[in-house]
DNA sequence: CGAAGCATGTAAGGTGTTACATGATTCT
DNA sequence: AGAATCATGTAACACCTTACATGCTTCG
């Protein structure tokens, strides 16, 4: 139930309406804690119902700011400092594919480690660019941001690293016994 | 929808039960795809519904043995050759509360990261033992189970150097504005 | 005035989790 | 005989995604 409290996180910052909050996840939160429209504004009425945070103005369009509440702080801050966050990557599909590399034919388990090099590459060079923007940030964002950015350029990092080294290995492996492999094999529909 | 895919690549290995691929579940997949008794006996009837699979066998207590089809390795092999896999680790608890490091209490926030960093280590070594396991098991479990679990000590060794660079960047932090944090405030209930 | 952007909400469908429920066989 | 293990299935609930639906306000 976690949306839930990246909600009061957000809303420990500063007030905003469900539309701000919904901005702030199509950007800074988007790699890390994606949420849709239906989602936000669904939560937003059961952290109200709940009293954890509350209308704290109301604007045009029938814009409603909310505020946290003082219990909402103190879920927020119990939370942040007396549970245990969940594994991570609980689930991997590129992992999966991993496990049953032996059954499609060596050259294709090749390509598909060679794929997940360069999605790595490309990630890094994705996300680069925007350690300078982060710096120009103001305050917390600026500090827990950039470290939150590095953790993503690690990670991409690790995978392009592990990637190639994987692909190696499995060149070894087609030199060891050449030409057990199954059929190519197209596919139907 | 990767259950489905999680089963079929287990079938394509060698036909099994429903109680077969839940032992497996709980082994090797279990860091990459847990997926649970309700989950496994459901998509198995659904599997054989679409023709993927079928009952090869039937045992003792209501044993019922599936086993792949040919429409089911089209399937399979479409699906690790022609299709991406999704974004890892699309979600993370643990860095959505970096994110909000901010409002607790600087001395929390490194204590949160140093946490981080020790199960980090924690989980090294509980992998770094079943590298020697796998080495020993036959073929492809061997060859490809090994991939696996090195991505899972890579991943953990660059979890634990991050969140140590971390704690250091917040303790700059400290000593560059020392007292502008929030109370400590326990929560009631 | 029309388009773009602001702003909220509901409904349907898929996936995952937990708990409940049942019964057969093997081993000691 | 009783315990452990094998073996399958159902139901309720929480969560996420996609799509549908609506209306106001600002800007050019």
């Amino acid at each position: 139930m976690s949306l839930r409290h990246a909600l009061l996180g957000l809303l420990g910052q500063s007030p905003a309406s469900g539309y701000d909050l919904l901005k702030t996840f199509g950007i800074s939160l988007a790699n890390v804690w994606p949420a849709t429209q239906s989602q936000v504004y669904a939560e937003l009425g059961r952290l109200a119902d709940a009293g954890l945070v509350e209308v704290s103005a109301e604007g045009p369009r029938g814009r409603k700011e909310y505020a946290i509440t003082e219990a909402g702080l103190a879920e927020l801050r119990h939370w942040m400092t007396e549970t245990d966050p969940g594994p991570i990557a609980r689930r991997s599909e590129m992992l999966l594919r991993v496990f049953f590399l032996g059954q499609i034919r060596p050259e294709q388990a090749r390509a598909y480690l060679r794929r997940q090099a360069e999605l790595g590459e490309e990630r890094i060079k994705k996300l680069a660019p925007l350690k300078e923007v982060v710096e120009k940030m103001d305050d917390d964002l600026s500090v827990y941001g950039r470290l939150a950015l590095d953790w993503g350029l690690r990670f991409s990092a690790m995978q392009r690293d592990w990637a190639l080294w994987a692909e190696k290995e499995i060149e070894k492996e087609i030199e060891k016994k050449p030409g057990s492999a199954p059929e190519p094999e197209a596919r139907p529909e």
